[in-house]
DNA sequence: CCTATAGTTTACGTCCACGTCAACTTTTAC
DNA sequence: GTAAAAGTTGACGTGGACGTAAACTATAGG
């Protein structure tokens, strides 16, 4: 028994992330996706949706497609790589976890602000009811 | 002696939260900030810092100007409201409070995978180097 | 074989968040 | 008083991330 490839239709793929075909299409532009081709049909592999599922999740966070893509190139496992380009992937992941605690930091403040804002809220309708 | 309200140029305040003066001449056109004038200079009171700060807080967190904007008015205290109004406000807390803890998984997801990349990352350094 | 459905390319349109002049007025420092 | 620095109002430009319409093509079901 051959462990088939599992391959995804390009509406198949839109559909179960939440996004549009012309958004995939869009990524492939930018060179953030490449599916093979039957025909002129894209055939989507594994390796594409886990591609697309990292982009979709960073562009949740405010990145930009051209940094999703550079971060996904870069962490990309099994690319051989030299001691320089370890030690230059070890400082960007260093880099970048800086950046995401930062996000972290802003929306524990958010929440903060959030938690006093309905403590207030209900306090109010605590006095109104009255 | 009179508690003096503390006050602002416009560039003092660009600076001190690292965004451009066009920046905040264009949150005023949105109507998210409303600095007094003294002749046709802005004057910017603590009001409009805090309400600055909040809002490039949610820009990192990639919500749109207009969405900061709304859940900045909505959050802003001393506003008289009615018990239907407070309600609708602890919803939107709680609508906001989950897109929020959503982030934060989208993050933790990441910060795991990059873990998970740093670990393969040092070993193989380790293998290089014997 | 034919139609409905899904997919393709091309290309222009749009919304957002500012950037970037230009032309002018006002303050501030000396 | 005068030059430099800071501020003002237009108004057009731009980059990013798609949306959308048009005009075809391929394919699967009956």
């Amino acid at each position: 028994m051959i462990a088939m490839q599992q391959t995804y239709s390009i509406t198949e793929l839109s559909r179960e992330f939440d996004a549009t075909p012309r958004t995939l299409r869009f990524y492939e532009d930018q060179g953030l996706l490449r599916p093979g081709r039957r025909g002129s049909t894209r055939v989507y592999t594994d390796r594409d949706r886990t591609r697309l599922k990292l982009a979709l999740r960073g562009r949740r966070l405010g990145l930009t497609v051209e940094e999703c893509k550079e971060i996904i190139d870069m962490y990309e496992p099994g690319k051989p790589r030299n001691q320089r380009q370890l030690l230059r992937l070890c400082e960007k992941i260093r880099e970048h976890r800086a950046t995401l605690l930062e996000k972290v930091r802003d929306i524990e403040a958010t929440l903060n602000a959030m938690d006093e804002v309905e403590r207030r809220c209900l306090e109010e309708l605590l006095a109104a009811a009255a």
